[in-house]
DNA sequence: AAAATGGCTACTGTCGACAATATTGCAAAG
DNA sequence: CTTTGCAATATTGTCGACAGTAGCCATTTT
């Protein structure tokens, strides 16, 4: 699987990533920050010499980011930056309230005092709206607050889901102009109240709160994304995926 | 040329699919019908020869396998076949309901006619209790009628979630002794009467009949489950597969 | 002019060789 | 007898070369 949520504290990472993984990570910054374009065609070759290495971690991240859902491989010809369009916001943002609906119910099972300490610590650190001055900052905090939910919740397979989520939750928030939209309405301290809600056991009322937030984050994205789409002309790239796949389901 | 209406009985898949998509074709198969066991060490040298590929292949199928969750790789030590714990269990099941409560509301609103007639064919396919003579075939085919569920709600993103689950239940299909204890307590006509519930638009029942039917199959597998423990040892490798991933995010 | 045809190019799919690394067994010290 | 360190070995990680295929463009045909 590929993702396990890390062990609290033991932080063995120092020189042991494959170079794939480095590969990975650069081209996801690049696609969620917008360096590298929806529609553009990412080559083997091309990659390879840029990053001085050989075909064979390209090849690998390039599995990798299709399993992300963030490039289309078709046989022969390659890997494809994947457009966003609105049903992309909406299939992401539906399945992410189911899912995080589950976190949120088994995190409040589970949680210890010391998770409960990290999640008002991660919360704490989101910076509120008037603060936000680097979009990606604040994307990757958030994100952490939530991921930290997912964690909690120590299940595996719905942490995995929840991987393929995030680089394009990521990517709708930085893109968007949510700077314009984040303070409308928003009472920012949402991600403290939910919190102090899965401290106090209460299921059915974090449950409420995790999906107005949600929806309301969704809200604001489908507003954000129009006035970018006007600007920027977006490859939508519907219908259906069939054949696209490298190996076949 | 290609274009025309192919002639009937002229099926065009011929050559077209990859070497590695075959490969993970095989060793799926082999893993979910318990030919390769839980804790089998997998070596890229030995399945090279036995399939007589090279090892490129070889690896993509166990990057592609280890998406799925069926095997693990540990750095510079290759895939190992994961084990079946109750946990796993509870995790996939969990997921699971999570998942297909949204394909049905999703599949209700979507539904047309044609999809209405396909998904009471596929229920009728199911044999029922007392003609299951092959695990597998049974499994199969109630898998086909959940995964045209999961089609039918157009949700990709969705429908790779279910990719990464489906595997796993149909290998606690097959290996569990599901055939003794199917029968019990089993109407035997869920299928037929959620597609009715389907196309009458009952939202709120149909995801009450889908929750009850994984349920109770959940309940069921875990009996099997334990029956199956009993006779033979399954190294369950809990704990954390901390460096176990071959692509960190 | 529009559509079919054929060759060409660029790119990926596959391969075997080499380098790097974790594991394992053995030996030596405590 | 247990533990620690080292070396041998087995296995994966990475690489560059070659083979194969899909797409492109000029050319021909209707």
């Amino acid at each position: 699987m590929d993702d396990q949520p890390p062990a609290p504290g033991l932080t063995t990472a120092v020189v042991n990533r494959s170079l794939g993984a480095e590969v990975v990570d650069r081209l996801r910054e690049g696609i969620v920050t917008g360096v590298l374009k929806a529609g553009e065609h990412l080559r083997e070759a091309n990659l390879s010499a840029a990053m001085d290495v050989s075909r064979s971690p390209i090849r690998d991240a390039f599995a990798q980011l299709h399993h992300e859902g963030l490039v289309t491989l078709r046989r022969n010809h390659g890997a494809v930056v994947v457009g966003m369009s609105e049903q992309d916001i909406q299939e992401v943002y539906s399945l992410r309230v189911s899912l995080e609906t589950l976190a949120v119910r088994r995190a409040i099972d589970l949680a210890d005092a010391d998770d409960i300490a990290a999640l008002r610590a991660a919360a704490s650190r989101i910076p509120k709206v008037q603060a936000v001055t680097d979009l990606k900052e604040y994307a990757d905090l958030d994100l952490s607050f939530h991921d930290l939910i997912y964690r909690t919740a120590r299940h595996q397979k719905l942490y995995q889901c929840w991987t393929m989520l995030r680089p394009h939750i990521c990517r709708f928030l930085v893109s968007s102009n949510i700077a314009n939209n984040l303070g409308r309405n928003r009472s920012d301290n949402e991600h403290e109240e939910l919190v102090e809600t899965i401290a106090g056991h209460d299921s059915e009322r974090a449950v409420a709160m995790i999906e107005s937030h949600l929806n309301a984050a969704y809200r604001r994205l489908l507003e954000g994304y129009r006035d970018f789409a006007d600007r920027s002309v977006v490859p939508v790239e519907l219908g259906s995926d069939e054949g696209g796949r490298k190996l076949a389901d």
